[in-house]
DNA sequence: CATGAATGAGCCTTCATTCAT
DNA sequence: AATGAATGAAGGCTCATTCAT
């Protein structure tokens, strides 16, 4: 059964949307407050400040999602379908935490201001599986030699545009033709497009 | 000969950079100000508020970007030539205009909150000509069927992602191992292999 | 034997000690609960408010110290060593009760705003007692007519000083030479520098 | 002819006043703007934050006050028409400036908590010049061996506790007997008893 | 009795904006 | 056209006080 939510479960919840919604300047403590349904001065009590709630955020949210991040992958037998997996992890992680690639793409820009070193540790385990991946596929002869960093940002990149894409395709009346907004179902075609070009991107031609 | 900028041209690229780098909320009037050279209430006489500077901002840029986009890329003969050209003429851009992908990732996420409608249409002329490129490509038995949406996010995304990672890779410390950061001279082999992924990906499985 | 302290007696010995070196404005609840090692919401259940609190210490300080401040000078035999024997209480209350001097100047400074009239009535006594021994000086030709409220003032404004200033020659470097702190095996010549001065500065010219 | 004070100023002369009365803590940014006639944000922007206000105010206090306090003093002839002169000085600095013996005296009390270290420097000075009256008197054969701390706090003290004096005097009932406000015209014989007893106590025996 | 949690009111400070020159 | 000064509104944070257990 639910257990009803502890006030700090209640208050980081709120404040996970309004950062990634407003970014770390524009969120309002009020807001995030009232959000959470609590007084303005019980994050102050519970958390500390609006710096330590968004480290608490980032905290929670990558703690949730990318602790294990690597131990289902190993399992799988062929690098093609490990690399299918990763991304399809990575694609299960953002579309169950909305929040995340919205806030990944905020502390990029702002050159990591406000992100704590605990996070930048589990971005740099993340690469590692990748990394892990490429050089397995290379050394069976069945993915060509590429740039780490590239596929990495290509596979993240094109999720993340993807996924924060839909509120602004669905406001500018422009964009409603060619750019028609993601809906939910679409997703699993989705992120099948981008397995499948990211495999043929790093396929080794035959 | 360069012609001395005048008050407003300062203003503008005071506020492109600090915009880009802040964000809308983040950033300071008193510091685009400083940073410009020129008196506070200078920017209210010569502009308005601070959200019609914002939106002078990305009108400038915009215009001076995307105007004539896709007129050279026409005379091309090919259609991997021209993906080529398309993909390197938005290199060009964003890397001429630091900060084009910043902001253009900060509109996304904030769901398009300051994003003049001049500026959609840019952007669906852009999206047009890929869209011509890769239909043409299909037809010519080139190019397989792809997604446009998800090709036009996979270049774009991982061209904005690449392009602005180097501060906080530079920033932190964990990352400077696998993660080094990316110097101007590295730009054309970065470039290069989004070309090449991008071309292995939408090409048609022989 | 020791009675192990109350948690009221805990909370007003740290009370004193807070209120003394913050102000009643300065001082924090929370402060004073944790010097004092109990629960925040344990003051309010033993004392009421602040205010009340500070009321507390205030009364508790003067009932302990003036309560009988003049019995024991009376049956001295000269005028003089009246004197000097009530400057050596003064001093010695002062010295048992470093709070008190601070707080005497606090209320002094602030308008007597948190003073209760208790203690009004106590001071008025040490007065009288000053007085009389005066007036007796007077009467046997020994001491001069002087102003009662001066020597007042003269003995307890250069006790009060003299005590609470070892702290700041001690922070402050420039202090350190000519204003070398009290330390405690100095306040018997202290005391007697100012017992010797105010007799002088009361006794009759011969 | 009047200048009309400038906004700095109004404000320095109220925020003199109300940290005098309500201590550092205790005064309310709100009040010293309000009191001054003035935006509370133009405190902020003439000035600073409230620690600097508060220093601003003693620094200017203290520049208007002891700077050349050594200065007229030296001219005269006999160190017994010295000490007086001293004291006189001392009296009209602190009657002049009602303000100072209040902030002297929170500032002992709390250690010099908010002491800029340009204004100790001030007091050892004023400190100096009291040494150097009390040396020469001494070789001169007037004086006794004296602790020049004591009679400096005996001076300071006396003069302090007379002047800040009167507010509780009057308020308090019990006061009223024997315990006289002081009123301004008292003013030169209260000064004047403080000179007779400071000679006095310091004067060799003859 | 005691305490961890919660809160309303208020405080210091910042900031976009306007005013006066 | 330009600028130093001024300001209303709001934001982050603290603190005395109360509540619920």
């Amino acid at each position: 059964m639910e257990q009803k939510p502890t006030t700090r479960e209640k208050i980081l919840r709120a404040a996970a949307q309004t950062f990634a919604n407003q970014g770390f300047e524009g969120a309002r403590v009020d807001a995030i407050a009232h959000l959470a349904g609590v007084n303005k001065a019980s994050i102050y009590y519970n958390i500390g400040n609006k710096a330590a709630l968004y480290e608490a955020v980032l905290t929670t949210i990558f703690t949730e999602t990318f602790e294990r991040f690597g131990l289902k992958i190993e399992s799988i037998d062929t690098p093609e379908q490990k690399l299918e997996a990763y991304i399809r992890k990575l694609a299960d992680v953002m579309i169950g935490h909305p929040y995340l690639p919205k806030i990944l793409m905020r502390e990029q820009i702002s050159e990591g201001q406000h992100l704590p070193d605990a996070f930048v540790y589990n971005i740099t385990q993340v690469l590692g599986t990748l990394e892990g991946i490429l050089e397995e596929g290379q050394q069976k002869g069945v993915f060509a030699s590429v740039d780490l960093i590239t596929i990495h940002f290509m596979v993240l990149g094109t999720l993340a545009f993807q996924i924060t894409s839909s509120p602004i395709r669905r406001k500018k009346e422009a964009f409603k033709k060619k750019f028609r907004p993601v809906e939910p179902e679409d997703m699993e075609i989705l992120v099948r497009n981008i397995v499948t070009y990211t495999l043929k991107a790093v396929r080794k031609d035959s």
